[in-house]
RNA sequence: GCGAAAAUAGCUCAGUUGGUAGAGCAUAACCUUGCCAAGGUUAGGGUCGCGGGUUCGAGUCCCGUUUUUCGCUCCA
């Protein structure tokens, strides 16, 4: 485990190090959980979310894409549930360091009076037996009353709280009925506070005029209210998806690990149309769908498994994750839901506008179902860092630093370097850099020794290193260095394009997946 | 958010009982070598996370704060 650790601090260590990641805002003292792609980051990046959109877009004709905007209809987050699930009134125990919703230990409270109640009813029960009238007992008995006026007298206090908000006041029940936590048994409390997990701001530049609005918790949901825009331009027949990509914001109560999880985050999800009765189906088609995907890339087959969830959300009917092997254990990578017809069918119910599909071949209506995935791009990039990244024993006794990532993802593709400064080399070097520029994305190096050079490309995962030395200059051919096996091989230099081409395809690798 | 630990150059770290900040690597220039990180010369880079306090004097002691890591907690 302390081995783990150490391996995942020196995995963020060698992100900044070599511009992968940087902590936001860092002259500033940065700002927690938010962090900035760097130069070769946002290169790795970027290759994810193109294999990520063309394996959607390009691999089904019927999956098309769509760029919604950050900022929604309030009213969206009612429809969809998060501002009712997103504010808990949450208080800690300074004892066992333990959380509770206030809201929950004050119902417990509640539930206690009418324990209280029961039991004397059951009491009674037993000494009068078939006589007892319970009805009339309840409506009667004054300790029974008593208890009802005291559970009455929290019960409307509690509600008033509640609905005012009012944090000290849901504090001071705590307090004045001397709850005590389950675990330590004191009455340690901290103060009240609200989390609201919804990033919020003003829309309208004066104050009076202003409507909140929140930054989106999901990117889901702009592919739910768009669903009849795209259906109806695009003329897309269920079953069909919509594929997004973009940034969604939670104020995480705590954000932590690194980009696991951050307040600023990137989404890759895919919302997929079925009819009612398919979805469990296409549910179990997806999963094996996205696992193939993932499984694509190399990184070990061995490092993924389905999680399949106990405890539905509000709007799932079943739901799996796939976790990936990170630094710090099995961690949720992916999510599979399938959100029956929920969300369309509440955008319906708060919109007042019909969301239903025609569908010709059953000739009827109906509220699709839906299936979705969605992929944490920021995780996503962290399996692959942390799973490329190796420092590894040499024959010679030293050891290199080296990210094995997949060919078609890395930020580099080839390095270009002439084997001295001198003799015409550098500028045959030039020559070839600019043949191949246009196709892969190259590096030039003509400074320090050769051995330093290949080092620095294995740090940042470039595939190729090509060489260019004095026989260069005679018969066109150079020396091509692979990443992991470090094996040199001379070539043509008209050959550069095709050998390099093989292993950092795109192309090759989305056709692996058909 | 609670608790614990940490914060000194881009990175990894030294810094004695408090006495004006150092090393290696990295970076840049020139020379040398030329196929797997270590040659030479030189240069740039730090108000020691930030703010207070104690002291003649604080990187060092005290308090607060920010960030990071770990445990708890949360994760529709």
């Amino acid at each position: 485990m302390a081995q783990q650790e150490d391996q995942f601090k020196k995995i963020v260590s060698h992100a900044k190090e070599y511009g992968f990641v940087f902590q936001s805002s860092e002259i500033y003292d940065g700002l927690a959980a938010v962090y900035d792609y760097g130069q070769m980051g946002v290169e790795l990046k970027n290759n994810i979310k193109r294999y990520w959109w063309e394996s959607m877009t390009l691999l089904h004709e019927n999956i098309v894409g769509i760029d919604s905007a950050i900022f929604m209809h309030p009213t969206i987050w009612k429809a969809s549930g998060h501002v009712d699930a997103f504010n808990d009134p949450l208080i800690d125990n300074r004892d066992s360091k333990k959380r509770y919703r206030a809201d929950v230990l004050i119902e417990d409270e509640i539930a206690k009076f009418d324990d209280k109640i029961n039991k004397e009813v059951a009491k009674a029960a037993k000494k009068f037996g078939d006589s007892f009238d319970e009805k009339l007992y309840r409506e009667t008995n004054p300790r029974v009353l008593e208890h009802k006026e005291k559970r009455e007298a929290l019960h409307e206090r509690f509600a008033k709280a509640l609905n005012d908000n009012n944090l000290e006041d849901l504090r001071q029940i705590i307090l004045d009925y001397g709850i005590v936590c389950p675990i330590s048994g004191t009455k340690n409390w901290t103060d009240v506070r609200q989390f609201n997990l919804m990033f919020k701001t003003e829309m309208g530049s004066t104050s009076e005029g202003a409507m909140t609005v929140y930054l989106r918790p999901e990117t889901a949901q702009g592919i739910f209210v768009n669903f009849l825009n795209v259906q109806k331009t695009g003329r897309m027949r269920i079953p069909f998806g919509i594929a997004q990509i973009g940034k969604a914001f939670r104020n995480e109560i705590v954000a932590r690990q690194f980009i696991f999880r951050m307040r600023e985050f990137e989404q890759m999800e895919m919302q997929f149309f079925v009819r009612p009765g398919d979805e469990l189906n296409w549910f179990k088609q997806w999963k094996e769908t996205r696992m193939k995907w993932h499984k694509a890339l190399g990184l070990g087959d061995q490092k993924y498994r389905f999680h399949d969830h106990d405890k539905l959300a509000h709007y799932a009917n079943a739901a799996t994750d796939i976790e990936f092997e990170m630094p710090f254990g099995f961690k949720e990578v992916e999510g599979i839901h399938s959100r029956t017809n929920f969300d369309l069918s509440s955008h319906e119910k708060f919109s007042g506008k019909k969301i239903q599909y025609f569908d010709p071949e059953l000739n009827q209506s109906y509220t699709p179902y839906v299936i979705e995935t969605s992929i944490g791009l920021d995780r996503m990039f962290l399996s692959i860092l942390a799973s490329s990244f190796e420092e590894q024993a040499l024959e010679s006794g030293d050891t290199r630093t080296v990210l094995h990532l997949p060919a078609p993802l890395a930020p580099v593709k080839v390095a270009v370097m002439p084997l001295v400064r001198k003799d015409g080399l550098p500028e045959k070097a030039r020559e070839i850099m600019n043949s191949l520029k246009f196709d892969y994305a190259c590096h030039y190096d003509e400074k320090d020794s050769i051995g330093k050079r290949y080092r620095r490309q294995d740090a940042i995962g470039t595939p190729f290193c090509v060489t260019i030395d004095h026989q260069s200059l005679e018969d066109n051919t150079v020396t091509i260095r692979h990443r992991d096996s470090m094996q040199q091989e001379r070539v043509a230099i008209d050959d550069l394009a095709k050998i390099i081409d093989s292993e950092v395809s795109l192309n090759k690798l989305l056709k692996s997946l058909a």
